[in-house]
DNA sequence: GCGTTTTACGTAAACGTTTACGTATTTCTC
DNA sequence: GAGAAATACGTAAACGTTTACGTAAAACGC
């Protein structure tokens, strides 16, 4: 098969402790057998064995990254940060689709155990009593992405979710608006739900503004269909309503889109504002004012936390809040020009 | 550390082949050892070391992943269908996200036969003579996934692009525009540019429409600035075009959102065609007509043939072209109805 | 009940590395 | 130029499995 170290050795007349030592960059050789060695490697085509190498060093240089849905353009974006730092970091990835289903999750903890990776990316979801048992087993580092646990200690990267929503919600009062609904997520999501419908409630209520369970639809889900369904729901418990905060991109671009389709006008007489800055917000029309997650800065951000704690840079990880900003695009109107 | 099948052998009384044979399911014990032995499993928290099985199966489970843009919607839900189908054949994946550059992708695939993937699935480029050299010292299964090799004998899994292409165009013909565009990719890219404007010429002529340079924009890329800058382009080569065909759904939602911003109203004064059926093709607004592959199904096509590839349940496995379909929403109105 | 087959194990080599330790040779010190 | 220190290697054990082979006991056939 592939030529070993074996083979290496013995094409060029030395032992293996040599080989490995020319290829780790050790010290303990002459130049001469340096340059003999190079020239074996050269015409075997010698690649060293990673396999082999995890055995020993108990390392495999290979990280697994979960993420609910793999698809999910918040997730892609995601990904994408955290394969860079890995790369960057001369680890690899392994990506796990857990579907939000706990026996899946499980089933992936366990396999990513059999496989000895040396630490975990935890993305996007809650963090079950089950899965950080197995997380102690692992006893590898792990770091949270776009979310966070109130029941265990463990390092995350993600944005204020209560600041956010509080400010894209002073952005609509500051553009003259003062009927404003939003489209939530549920109220059993700790990380995303709850805290953005605290934040809209919270900005009202500083500036004096009338706040009910009307101003506020919830949903299972953040997606597209959610918010398209959520409208309507939300027209009628608000029938005046100039503007409206949704918990995400998808809702958002569905609340657009039926506004569209019951032939009311955005910006004019709707301002839809959004929360998560995916590639889609600026696509659509008019192209959407929304709240800004770096999330392939989170990635990357989690990725080398996660390499530095792997690699004992660093001993206990410091959370890290990631800013936010409001991109302001067509999909709001400012009440006070007219 | 983790318990081995020496602390397993220990605890219960038996040598570790035993233990071996009992966890591989292998047959040799009696049911009584079967017991004591998975007890002393279920005690000690054993999980087999995956890292010396490969060493010495010479499988390490786990297939490595290559695409230009891992967050790309394109690749993201390809992913997903080969996760999804590797995770079924228990193999894991190893994303690797190329950005197309050579250097990064050979860096990759040095990377992929250090670690002893089983198998690779390549996605969305062409495979250059660097690549495919590669592919041979692995000696492992290749599977390409949304593109194509002329010049080597490599399976793949897409759709026919050239037919995709010839049947978007007859669509608008058929829908009674006679004065039809394209916004097209690259001349240099043999799997998506060439043959989509290959399809959009012949159509034209099969149905004796006329065609000239004048008809197709071309492109560096197939992103939504591609398709928004190529709009203006195209009406001014084309000024009475009634409809369009893009390249791809990013360019049609970039040339909607320019033709929005020019007060062109959509689809009533111009049709748009896209290609790939992304998510945001049913998001946008009018919900984009689109010719669509069915990418997670290629996805987990390519996987499950790469699966069966590395099982050896298939000697030499064929090439597949997946059905397209158009998918008929708003973004196309028929000129007969007037 | 004796030979033969089957069953139920155990022993040890192998997979491809890394690395502690040992040793012969060279270089230095004065 | 003798002893010490440094250099340049080689030997072999270890990592945690699988598996070919060996062997004692049990089951079988007659």
């Amino acid at each position: 098969m592939n030529p070993t170290i074996k083979d290496v050795a013995k094409y060029a007349n030395v032992s293996i402790a040599t080989v490995s030592r020319i290829v780790n960059g050790l010290p303990g050789y002459s130049e001469d057998t340096k340059k003999k060695v190079q020239e074996a490697i050269e015409a075997l085509g010698y690649q060293p064995n990673a396999i082999a190498r995890g055995l020993i060093n108990k390392r495999t240089q290979t990280i697994g990254v979960l993420f609910p849905e793999v698809s999910g353009m918040l997730s892609s974006e995601v990904l994408e940060g955290v394969e860079n730092a890995a790369h960057d970091g001369g680890f690899s990835v392994i990506v796990c689709n857990t579907t939000s289903s706990g026996k899946r999750t499980v089933k992936y903890l366990r396999l990513l155990q059999e496989k000895r990776v040396d630490g975990i990316i935890f993305a996007s979801e809650d963090v079950k009593e089950e899965y950080y048992k197995i997380f102690q087993e692992m006893k590898v580092p792990v770091v949270l992405v776009s979310t966070a646990s109130s029941n265990y200690d463990l390092p995350f990267v993600r944005v204020n979710d209560f600041e956010g929503a509080f400010q894209a919600t002073e952005h609509l009062i500051k553009k003259g608006h003062r009927q404003i609904g939003m489209i939530g997520g549920s109220r059993n999501d700790p990380i995303a739900g709850v805290p953005r419908m605290r934040g809209f409630k919270e900005a009202l209520q500083k500036h004096s503004l009338a706040f009910s369970e009307d101003h506020i639809t919830t949903n299972e889900g953040y997606r597209f269909q959610n918010g398209k369904e959520s409208l309507p729901v939300l027209l009628k418990q608000l029938p005046n309503m100039t503007a409206l905060f949704a918990a995400s991109d998808e809702m958002a671009i569905g609340a657009m889109s039926a506004a569209h389709q019951q032939g009311i006008k955005v910006p004019e007489e709707l301002s839809i504002i959004g929360y998560d800055n995916l590639k889609i917000a600026e696509m659509c029309y008019p192209a959407l004012t929304t709240v800004s997650q770096p999330l392939k800065d989170m990635g990357q951000t989690a990725g080398e936390i996660l390499v530095k704690l792997i690699k004992g840079e660093e001993k206990e990880a410091k959370s890290q809040f990631m800013p936010f900003t409001i991109v302001e695009r067509q999909s709001v109107c400012d009440l006070r020009d007219k």
